[in-house]
RNA sequence: GGCCCCGUCGUCUAGUGGCCUAGGACGCCGCCCUCUCAAGGCGGUAGCGCGGGUUCGAAUCCCGUCGGGGCUACCA
């Protein structure tokens, strides 16, 4: 083993012992069945979805326990660090209402990140020196490279292990050789010995129950290379370290996780830590040709939530669908009661579930068909200010006549319209009550009526024309469409489809036809909300300037 | 390659030996309503990966097999 004197010399002279960081990180003093989670974001990369779905699980189980759930981000991956990447953590995180009991800046067991951590990991990296359980290695790339290559042309299983840990047991005045020259290393965990007994390792995870594995025999490294600085774990030993002293209890986490587990066990029986409990929770999958796959933030930036905040997606429909996917039993209740119908660990899927937009449309639709107009207003203004500056001015100015189309076929109706999926939709779907944004037809060869209509250009201005002459802005739905037949009538339509199919030589086309025009006039489109209840909305200067331009040949 | 996780309609799921000729939701298709669309109402389509066992009886238990996913980094 290396002399103690040889260890000591490598770390700072007043760095901490195990037993401060103890005193300093005392055991948290909550009732009995509390969890403590935690979401470990790592900043090389934005939030995706699943990583609010995972912090939503780790809140919900915190929440319903009388726990705490914290924050911490672990960036000790600095190489990759992306810029923006906190700030983007913020947005998400508000967003989506996720807001951590504990974060950098408030929280007794920070810092909560884990670069700022470098003195306490040092503290244990030092004391699994001393003990033996972990010596320096100075292995290069290359090395590893070789080792790696020539077990796998032996088949044998790759890794850092047995007579291929170059120093794993190295005799100490070579270390000491190296340290002296100066030489870059890493500090490796020394695997425990493995025997019949202890080649396999059982536990009990949250989700899945019992589950067992392989033993770790590979000396992972737990501290990166003494040239760079900060010096800085692993995730493996930053998780054993971390999660003893910020007293988490439950680590909730991909199951990519689950192969680490045997590890994970023997760095907290190495550092004399109680174990945690593990929720390994299926990842979120995409659709890709012929399969599926784990979604990725490097590969998939739709599955970024900035695509989903960007889109407008309320964040009580996406968390609704999101806790659905978790325990399918909360996707059967109504949205309300699901949010807050706690998540249930024992209940979560093992399968991983595709992310299905269109699902969550439909949910989204729902949610937001039930808000009152003015609820819809304040929204769509506040997003629009980010994502569509034209149409937040159009709202701020126009905020009575947005409040009116919003009531459209959505006020004091059995089935509000559900034309909204999302706050991006608000432009194709009410953008044409506003004549700042709705621009009107050139005239009755328009490409708009072209596209939709095969009436004549000479019986469109007849009829339309006739339609001007004689509107009368009337309340009751059925006398103000009539008005619009009669006119039709006058002018070569059939009063009814039926009419019009018993003799189609007789007729332009049939009220359908003489009222798609009228549509395409006032809405640009052949479809829209009740063209009455448009026109109530517009007004009547409004409606007959818009369909005045058909008027003419 | 080795190890691990997973496998019910297209998708998300309910289902823990008989309540299952497998239930719900989304999608899709049809019909109704109708001045268009959306919505709504009604109806329909579609699934236990495969092969062996165990059992009176299996989606449910066991074995094998195939398929998908993950780990095997000084990334998390």
């Amino acid at each position: 083993m290396l002399d103690r004197a040889v260890i000591d010399s490598l770390f700072p002279a007043d760095l901490p012992e195990p037993a401060d960081w103890e005193r300093r990180y005392p055991p948290r003093q909550l009732p009995e069945g509390a969890a403590v989670t935690r979401f470990g974001p790592s900043p090389t990369g934005f939030v995706h979805i699943g990583g609010i779905y995972t912090a939503t699980i780790d809140r919900d189980v915190a929440t319903h326990s009388s726990g705490v759930y914290l924050l911490r981000v672990e960036d000790t991956d600095q190489a990759r660090e992306v810029a923006g990447a906190l700030e983007q953590f913020a947005r998400a995180f508000a967003y989506f209402d996720l807001p951590p009991d504990e974060a950098e800046g408030h929280g007794a067991y920070g810092p909560y990140h884990q670069s700022a951590r470098e003195q306490v990991y040092l503290t244990y990296v030092r004391e699994l020196l001393r003990t033996g359980q972990a010596y320096p290695c100075f292995a290069t790339k290359e090395e590893l490279a070789e080792i790696t290559a020539r077990q796998q042309a032996a088949k044998l299983p790759t890794g850092y292990y047995g007579t291929w840990a170059l120093w794993r047991d190295a005799a100490p005045e070579d270390v000491a050789a190296k340290l002296a020259a100066g030489d870059a290393y890493v500090v490796r965990f020394r695997a425990p010995e493995l025997t019949a007994a202890n080649a396999r390792v059982r536990f009990t995870d949250a989700i899945r129950g019992e589950l067992s594995h392989e033993a770790n025999r590979n000396d992972a490294v737990i501290l990166k290379s003494s040239d760079a600085s900060p010096r800085l774990p692993t995730y493996h030993f930053a998780h054993a370290v971390d999660d003893h002293l910020m007293r988490v209890t439950l680590v909730i986490r991909g199951e990519e996780w689950i192969s680490s587990v045997p590890l994970h066990q023997q760095l907290f029986a190495a550092l004399g830590h109680e174990p945690v409990t593990y929720a390994h929770i299926a990842p979120l999958m995409k659709q890709i040709s012929g399969g599926k796959r784990k979604l990725s933030k490097r590969k998939d930036p739709e599955a970024s939530v900035e695509h989903y905040i960007a889109a407008g997606y309320p964040s009580a429909a996406v968390q609704y669908y999101l806790r659905g996917l978790a325990n399918g039993r909360l996707a059967e209740l109504p949205l309300e009661q699901a949010l807050t119908e706690p998540i249930r660990l024992d209940q979560c899927g093992v399968a991983g579930p595709l992310v299905d937009l269109v699902k969550l449309e439909d949910i989204s639709a729902d949610y937001i068909a039930a808000l009152p107009g003015e609820v819809v207003l304040a929204i769509v203004a506040e997003w629009a200010i980010t994502y569509d500056r034209e149409l937040a001015e159009v709202l701020a100015t126009e905020p009575d006549l947005a409040l009116r189309a919003l009531a459209v076929e959505r006020e004091g109706v059995a089935n509000p319209r559900k034309d909204l999926r999302k706050w991006s939709d608000f432009r194709s779907a009410y953008g044409f009550f506003f004549p700042q944004l709705f621009e009107r037809l050139q005239g009755p060869s328009d490409a708009r009526i072209g596209e939709a209509s095969a009436v004549d250009v000479s019986a469109i201005s007849a009829f339309i024309g006739d339609l001007v002459a004689s509107y009368r802005h009337l309340d009751d739905p059925r006398e103000w469409f009539d008005q619009i037949r009669a006119a039709s009538v006058r002018n070569g339509f059939a009063a009814s489809p039926k009419d019009y199919k018993a003799d189609p030589d007789a007729y332009h086309g049939s009220i359908r036809e003489a009222s798609q025009l009228v549509r395409l006039a006032i809405t640009g489109s052949t479809r829209s909300p009740d063209l009455h209840a448009v026109a109530q909305a517009l007004g009547a200067d409004e409606v007959l300037g818009r369909l005045s331009v058909l008027a003419v040949a």
